[in-house]
DNA sequence: GCCGTTTTCGGCCCGACTGTTTTCAGTCG
């Protein structure tokens, strides 16, 4: 049983508990009764309390907490009143006008709660944060034309950049909040404003997702900003550290009784509690605080660290654009290398290359090199020979090292018969691992985000093979991939496995996702001492013999 | 259910907006 599966059963539990009223306390943190519960799931597979608790009258209507305007009160109430234990019924109730006369209930409620069920059926999904992040830039970019807008951010998970986006959060610094809000509702991006406050705002874009603006004084901005940052589990320690001063912290500041303390900026906040700066990529309570009590939080890695991606795509197989232009979009981007890493033959649908054209297209950037050399394009810079190998079933490669040998890098990738049991996956991996021409093995878990799940593997196997064999792992930037995610980086770290930052890019364009790779890097502890393409050439060139 | 330098009971982070209410419950983040 894995984590995710253990968290979703705990997370059902909490939410049956609320519908029947428990008390609210009961569901927020891990000791020894839900410890030992937690052990019982992994020793047997089962629970006998959750077993029990899926018979509850209640146990259906979790489904119901889905729907924005609906939470585990009038779930209860259109159970036990009408009887109502599926969304298709509550839904009829709502359109023959039976929820209105539930008390504490009234029409707006009712369309409130058909609004959201169409919602909740249309838009099932999280969205990548690639489809999020550039529209929510464009409304930032919007807004900021607005005199009266002092200061503005991103927040949420968009600012801590998880890899799925359930909505955008919007921090504005205003002395005059309602044209603010005013202007934001009247976007040409809005398709429907949900709610419209004074401070608070949220519209629904053409695009479907939903857009949170949140408007404070100048001097709160910084409060806001870590409270609307969150994650909601990193505010409960950074509050509860201040109930620990005495303090108290909210959106619009830290308070020493009616004293405002701090709220300015950021780091003030973080520095009543006692904590340096913590980027908003480590703010998920996953030992940020712990490390920041310390002074030991990670010097994560920037962009600014990166040298080069060492896994693009040409015109020659799947790719969009020439050799030389992709060379000179990476030098555009001042680095100093970048490595053609085509597919191999097996991946027919790219016109994956046979022995034959991989040695042309070996000539090809040995011509470009000497040109680069003789400066008469471009200077400093290198294009390294690779290719993205298929990695067969049986964990062979899906070229011959008399070819192999030629490249200066090889980097190796399952896109076949993604079903394998475990055990064969993992055997097949770490095989290609061992081959001594394999420097790095590409999108190591084959998800795709919202579409595909990973194939069955075990990664740390993966991960001690590639520290014994010195191989690096590939965090796949593709906004779809993001493979290895967040955690699995952590997990390499703390294994010291090596990893190669790299954006898998088809046409020049996608060689600005290497943000998204650094920014899940950040996610997952990583300083740039952990990346391989942080090494200028030719440390870069040592690392690969070696 | 969890937790403790005020410790085994009593509180648990905090506030905005909406809608249905005459002062507040429910939802949301």
């Amino acid at each position: 049983m894995t984590n995710q599966e253990i968290a979703t059963i705990l997370v059902h539990i909490s939410e049956i508990l609320d519908i029947q009223g428990e008390n609210p306390f009961k569901i927020r943190g891990i000791g020894e009764g839900i410890a030992k519960k937690i052990k019982e799931l992994l020793e047997t597979g089962k629970l006998k309390y959750y077993e029990d608790l899926k018979k509850s009258e209640y146990a259906p209507l979790t489904e119901f907490l889905r729907i924005s305007a609906v939470g585990p009160k009038h779930a209860r109430l259109v159970f036990d009143q009408l009887g109502v234990k599926t969304i298709a019924q509550l839904r009829k109730a709502a359109e023959t006008g039976k929820l209105r006369e539930l008390p504490g209930l009234g029409e707006k409620v009712e369309q409130n709660i058909l609004q959201g069920i169409k919602q909740v059926q249309k838009y099932k999904e999280r969205l990548p944060l690639a489809f999020i992040h550039p529209r929510a830039r464009n409304i930032v970019e919007e807004l900021k034309k607005d005199k009266l807008i002092k200061q503005i951010t991103l927040a949420g998970s968009l600012r801590r950049m998880r890899e799925t986006i359930a909505d955008a959060d919007i921090l504005v610094a205003s002395d005059k909040p309602k044209p603010v809000m005013d202007a934001f509702v009247k976007l040409p991006q809005v398709s429907k404003v949900v709610a419209k406050g004074n401070t608070k705002s949220s519209i629904v874009t053409k695009d479907g997702f939903q857009v949170d603006l949140r408007v404070v004084k100048p001097k709160s901005f910084g409060a806001a900003q870590h409270y609307f940052t969150g994650s909601k589990a990193h505010n409960i320690r950074v509050r509860s550290l201040g109930v620990d001063k005495g303090l108290k912290i909210n959106e619009y500041g830290v308070f020493k009784g009616e004293k405002n303390i701090a709220g300015k900026a950021e780091e003030e906040v973080f520095k009543t509690v006692g904590l340096p700066y913590i980027p908003p990529e480590l703010r998920e309570d996953q030992g940020e605080i712990e490390a920041g009590l310390k002074n030991q939080l990670p010097h994560l890695i920037e962009l600014k660290n990166i040298k080069g991606d060492l896994h693009v795509h040409s015109a020659w197989t799947d790719g969009n654009n020439s050799i030389e232009e992709m060379t000179q979009a990476a030098q555009k981007r001042g680095y100093q290398y970048i490595a053609i890493c085509d597919h191999s033959p097996t991946i027919g649908i790219t016109n994956g290359l046979t022995p034959q054209r991989l040695k042309k297209q070996i000539e090809e950037i040995d011509q470009l090199n000497k040109k680069m050399a003789q400066k008469v394009i471009g200077k400093n810079f290198r294009t390294l020979k690779g290719i993205e190998v298929d990695i067969k079933s049986n964990g062979q490669l899906d070229l011959d090292e008399d070819i192999l040998k030629e490249l200066d890098i090889v980097v190796a990738a399952v896109h076949t018969k993604f079903t394998q049991p475990q055990e064969e996956m993992t055997r097949r991996i770490v095989k290609a691992i061992e081959n001594p021409h394999v420097d790095i093995i590409a999108h190591p878990t084959g998800r795709l985000i919202g579409r595909r799940e990973p194939y069955q593997v075990e990664m740390d196997k993966l991960m001690d093979a590639c520290k014994a064999w010195g191989k690096a792992l590939e965090l796949n930037a593709y906004p779809e991939r993001l493979d290895l995610s967040d955690l699995n980086c952590r997990k390499a770290k703390e294994k010291g496995v090596k990893i190669a930052i790299s954006t898998d890019a088809h046409r020049e364009g996608h060689l600005d996702w290497i943000t998204f790779g650094i920014a899940t890097a950040k996610r997952g502890w990583i300083e740039p001492e952990d990346v391989i393409n942080t090494l200028p050439l030719s440390k870069l060139l040592k690392w690969l013999k070696h």
